[in-house]
RNA sequence: UGGGGCGUCGCCAAGCGGAAAGGCAUCGGUUUUUGGAGCCGACACUCGGAGGUUCGAAUCCUCCCGCCCCAGCCA
C-alpha cells in the first residue's frame, strides 16, 4: 500500500510454522477416517450485541484458520436470537473487524434468524413427538421448579398437556395472543437430570421486540440453546468449535439433533482467552463505553479488535499471536507482553524509521553557521534496504530528548552530559560545552554544544568511538504533533477479580493515556491516517483518525524494549 | 454434599508407557550510527500430592488436594 508505513492488510496467507493442538489432532483423525467424506467445515457464530475483542480474534483464527488449513470452508453466522440486545451497528462492526483480520467468508454469511421458519418447524415436530410442551409457569416458578445444584427439580404441572393442546397453545404464542412471560415452550427431558441444562430447558419465549432483521414478523424467539446446534446442523458444519462453558450444553444439543434426526456436527470446546491488565467480558467492555470511561469501542486502550486497529496493531501480529498462544482446555491468562512481542516483531521489519522528540530540550550548536541548513541522508529501515533513504534537514538549533541529557550522569549513562561527546543519528558528533538554566527555577532550558565538522554522517576519520547515539529534530523544520501515549487500561493484573467492596472500575489506570506535544521530522507532515512508523528509540506510532491536515495525532502503538530503563529501575530499587 | 471440565518452568504450551519440544519473560555474552533489532548461551533431575501397576510412568490404576463452569424466559 505504501512504502513508508505498513498498512499492508492482505488476505491472510500466513505461512508460519503451526503447532500441534488437540483440535488439529481431532480433525486430522476425522479426515483420516473419512468422517463427513473428509470434509472440514467450521463457523464463527458471534451474537451482534457488542464489538469483537481479542478473545474473539482467537476464536476466528481458530475456526477460520483451521478450515483454511485443511482445505475446508468457514461460515460467518450471527446468532441473533435475542432482539432486545442486538443491533445492526454490531453486525457491521463485526464484519469489518473480521475482514480486517484477513478472513473472507465469501458468500457464506448467515444468520440464525435465517432459520426461524425451520426452527419453528422443528419445534412443532418435537411437540408432535410429545417431546416439547407449552408451560404456563412464570420465570420465578420455573426457577423454583428447576431445583438446585444438588436437589433434583420437579415436573411442571403443565408437563403432560396433550399434543393437541400444546400445538394450539404454541400456535397462539406464535400468533401473539399472549403477553411476554406468560408462556414458554419447553423440551420434555428430565427434571431430575444432574445436568441442569437437561431439566426441561426453555426452547421458545415470547418477546415482543423488533428484530434488527426480521422486524416485527415474530413475537416468539428461539433460545440460543434451541437455535445454535440446529443452525450448525443446517449449515452442515462438521466441527463446531466453541468455548468451555458450553460443554454442559453439548448433551442438550445432541438430544435435539437426535430427536430431530438431522445432521450431527461435532462440538469441540476450548478455553477462552484471558489477557492480563485488561478485561474481556462484553458486559464490562460495554460498561466502559457507556460510562464514557473510554472514548468508545475503538478506544486504543480497549482490547477490542477495533481498539487494536486504531492503536496501530497489524492483523498479521494478531494472527501470529493467536497461533503462538495455542489452544487447550486449561483456563489461562496470557501475558500481554506476548502480544506486544508479536507486534514489535512484525513492525520491526516493516515500519519506516523516523525521528521525533517527545520531551524537547533545546540545543544550540555554537560553531555551526547560523542560517545554514544541510540535508542529511537517513536510512528508512536498516532491516529492509528496499525501503530506501530519505533526507532530513539539520541546522544550528535542534531539539533532543530531555532524558538524553544528565548534568550529573549516573554510572553507565552514555548519553549527553557536560563535556561528553555523542552522535546525533545520521548527522554529527556533538559535545556539550555549557548548560543554561532558568535563574529562578534552576531548570535546564538550553544546552550549548559544539560539533565536529569531520563527523558528518556519524563517524570520524580518526574512527573515535562515542557511546551514545541520540535522535534529534531541527527546530526550524520541526513539525508539531499531538502524541498519545498509552499504558495498560488497568493497574491490576486481573481486574476481573474484584476485591471486597470494589469493582473492576476501581482498578482503572489513571495514567493509561498521557497526551503530549511532540516535534517530528518534516517528512511526516504528509503522513496519512493509519500509517505506522518507528519513532527511533521510542517505539511504534500510528496516525490516529483524529488527525487533521495540519494537526497530526499519533498513537503510540507499543514502545521499543528499553534495556536502559531496566538498568535504571534496578539501580533505583 | 449434584454434574461437567482442568492441573507440565514466572506466563502460554507440546507430550498419549521408553525416559521433559517450542514461544514469551528473565539472566549472561556478542554485535550494533536505534541502550532497538540480530546472533550465541543459560533457564523443569521433574510433570498438583500420595500410593500402586511395570524392567521402565508426566503418560496406566486408586485415593486425595486445588482451580474453573452450570440453578437467564442471556449467549
Amino acid at each position: 500500500m505504501t512504502d513508508r508505513a505498513t498498512p499492508n492488510e492482505n488476505e491472510n496467507d500466513d505461512k508460519r510454522p503451526v503447532g500441534k493442538n488437540f483440535i488439529r489432532v481431532i480433525i486430522e483423525k476425522d479426515i483420516a477416517e473419512n468422517k463427513n467424506n473428509g470434509r472440514v467445515h467450521t463457523r464463527f457464530p458471534p451474537e451482534p450485541n457488542g464489538y469483537l475483542h481479542i478473545g474473539h480474534a482467537k476464536s476466528i483464527c481458530l475456526n477460520f484458520g483451521l478450515a483454511k488449513e485443511y482445505g475446508g470452508l468457514y461460515n460467518l453466522r450471527f446468532d441473533d436470537t435475542n432482539p432486545s440486545k442486538e443491533e445492526e451497528e454490531y453486525v457491521e462492526s463485526i464484519k469489518e473487524d473480521i475482514r480486517w483480520l484477513g478472513f473472507d467468508w465469501e458468500d457464506r454469511l448467515f444468520y440464525a434468524s435465517d432459520y426461524y421458519e425451520q426452527l419453528y418447524e422443528y419445534a412443532i415436530q418435537l411437540i408432535k413427538m410429545g417431546k416439547a410442551y407449552v408451560c404456563d409457569l412464570n420465570a420465578d416458578q420455573i426457577r423454583e421448579y428447576r431445583g438446585t445444584l444438588k436437589e433434583p427439580g420437579k415436573d411442571s404441572p403443565y408437563r403432560n398437556r396433550s399434543v393437541e393442546e400444546n400445538l394450539d397453545l404454541f400456535e397462539r404464542m406464535h400468533a401473539g395472543e399472549f403477553d411476554e412471560g406468560t408462556h414458554v415452550l419447553r423440551a420434555k427431558i428430565d427434571m431430575s437430570s444432574p445436568n441442569l441444562n437437561m431439566r426441561d430447558p426453555v426452547m421458545y419465549r415470547i418477546l415482543k421486540a423488533t428484530h434488527h432483521r426480521t422486524g416485527d414478523k415474530w413475537c416468539i424467539y428461539p433460545m440460543y440453546d434451541f437455535a445454535h446446534g440446529q443452525s450448525d446442523s443446517i449449515e452442515k458444519v462438521t466441527h463446531s468449535i466453541c468455548t468451555l462453558e458450553f460443554e454442559d450444553h453439548r448433551p442438550l444439543y445432541e438430544w435435539f439433533i437426535e430427536q430431530l434426526g438431522i445432521f450431527r456436527p461435532q462440538q469441540i470446546e476450548f478455553a477462552r482467552l484471558n489477557l492480563n491488565y485488561t478485561v474481556m467480558s462484553k458486559r464490562k467492555l460495554l460498561t466502559l463505553v457507556q460510562r464514557k470511561l473510554v472514548s468508545g469501542w475503538d478506544d486504543p486502550r480497549m482490547p477490542t479488535i477495533s481498539g487494536f486497529r486504531r492503536r496501530g496493531y497489524t492483523p498479521e501480529s494478531i494472527r501470529d499471536f493467536a497461533e503462538r498462544i495455542g489452544v487447550s482446555k486449561a483456563d489461562s491468562t496470557v501475558d500481554i507482553g506476548l502480544l506486544e512481542h508479536c507486534l514489535r516483531e512484525d513492525l520491526n521489519k516493516r515500519a519506516m524509521r523516523v525521528m521525533g522528540v517527545l520531551d524537547p530540550l533545546k540545543v544550540v550548536i555554537e560553531n555551526y553557521p547560523e542560517g545554514k541548513v544541510e540535508d542529511i541522508e537517513a536510512v528508512n529501515n536498516p532491516e529492509d534496504e528496499s525501503m530506501g533513504n530519505r533526507m532530513v534537514p539539520f541546522s544550528r538549533e535542534i531539539y533532543i530528548e530531555r532524558d538524553d541529557f544528565r548534568e550529573d550522569p549516573p554510572k553507565k549513562y552514555f548519553r549527553l552530559s557536560p563535556g561528553t561527546e555523542v552522535r546525533l543519528k545520521h548527522a554529527y558528533y556533538i559535545r556539550c560545552e555549557k548548560v543554561i538554566k532558568d535563574e529562578k527555577t534552576g531548570e535546564i532550558i538550553e544546552l550549548r554544544c559544539s560539533y565536529d565538522p569531520e563527523s558528518r554522517g556519524g563517524f570520524t576519520p580518526d574512527a573515535r568511538k562515542v557511546k551514545g547515539t541520540l535522535h534529534w529534530v531541527s527546530i526550524p523544520h520541526a513539525v508539531k504533533a499531538e502524541v498519545r501515549l498509552y499504558d495498560h487500561l488497568f493497574i491490576k493484573e486481573d481486574p476481573g477479580q474484584e476485591e471486597e467492596g470494589k469493582t473492576f472500575i476501581d482498578y482503572l489506570n489513571p495514567h493509561s493515556l498521557e497526551v503530549t506535544e511532540g516535534f517530528i521530522e518534516p517528512n511526516l507532515a504528509s503522513a496519512k491516517v493509519g500509517e505506522r512508523f518507528q519513532f527511533m528509540r521510542h517505539g511504534y506510532f500510528s496516525v490516529d483518525p483524529d488527525s487533521k491536515p495540519d494537526a497530526l495525532v499519533f498513537n503510540r502503538t507499543v514502545s521499543l524494549r528499553d534495556s536502559w530503563a531496566k538498568i535504571e529501575q534496578k539501580a533505583d530499587a
